[in-house]
DNA sequence: TGCAATGTAAAACGATCGTTTTACATTATG
DNA sequence: CATAATGTAAAACGATCGTTTTACATTGCA
């Protein structure tokens, strides 16, 4: 693992944990057992870093929600809120946290957006055999509200969600 | 309006919109149009300011969404996108940003979104002429998802999430 | 009239922020 | 062996942060 992809890993780690507004360089620095001037060297800025933080995060959430239906969408979702916690979507919170203002930023969070919602459209579209936008858009308010709902509910959430999914899903079946 | 509240609502305005990292204390000041020795006068310290806001927002939320149906709160929650914005739920941004390490701010969150569950358990309760629990969490993720999807798909997102909550209730009714 | 109370304007506080620099150690490779 | 690359340790940078202080103006009330 290159030293890139090792700052980028602890600093979505404490980002996350912490918020952006309490994470300062040193602090990364000493999570991560490197100096300053190799961290700068490696990532640029701390702006340059969120948005490092946002595409690889995107990656790795991604890849966990290659799912063919719908409950395994929300099952994929619980199993990643087992791991890797709730504390809210971290796209919405950097975009929110840097009111929109860093352009690398929002559109970091625009493009990963955009993945999410056409991964569920598709997920959709293969439960039910055909596409259903009305659906689709229902299913993104219970992903996303499982995901938020979560932090102060904790991980049975998903379940309820997972649930309603279902019973709507149903309603929509031929 | 006394001052107090008159800086609580200036601040409200500003974190909403640009997040609590890039509002210093002297962009309220400037749009609150009072001297910084007024400001901590009245409201003591950012934090205090920062728990002081939720309180207040917490306040007017509540009151708008003192309906009698679950379709009657989602169209409150439009209403209030329509005319607050979509950019989060301003709670768990704030718990979020201070990594809950703030007792003041936590526990401002905290009594808020145990009111709201309270609130939706009570409007599920007269939609049923029963309680359902598990009916209400997942009105409740619908109702968190549509704040949150409404950031980047906009109000029509609400519309959505009432639609859900039609189909969810209809099916609980006996 | 005089005295609190309450406000403004503006400088200054120390702390902390993100970032750069200086000086030096280690390692890989020709 | 020499050299370039890559790292650490630590001081220092200027800017900005939240906060306090100094000095002065206005106002309401005994």
């Amino acid at each position: 693992m290159d030293m890139t992809s090792k700052l980028t890993a602890v600093a979505e780690r404490l980002f996350d944990r912490h918020g952006y507004m309490a994470t300062g360089m040193d602090r990364l620095t000493e999570a991560a057992g490197v100096s300053s001037r190799t961290l700068y060297k490696h990532v640029g800025s701390k702006t340059e870093l969120m948005a490092r933080v946002l595409t690889e995060r995107d990656r790795r959430f991604m890849a966990r929600i290659e799912v063919r239906s719908v409950d395994a969408l929300f099952a994929a979702l619980e199993d990643w809120v087992r791991v890797e916690g709730c504390r809210g979507c971290l796209f919405l919170r950097t975009r929110a946290e840097t009111g929109g203002d860093t352009p690398e930023i929002a559109e970091a969070v625009s493009l990963h957006k955009e993945a999410l919602q056409q991964r569920i459209r598709e997920v959709v579209a293969m439960d039910l055999g055909r596409e259903d936008l009305a659906l689709a858009e229902q299913v993104l308010v219970l992903f996303e509200g499982a995901t938020h709902a979560a932090v102060y509910r904790g991980a049975q959430t998903v379940s309820a969600a997972r649930a309603a999914a279902f019973t709507l899903l149903e309603r929509a079946r031929p």
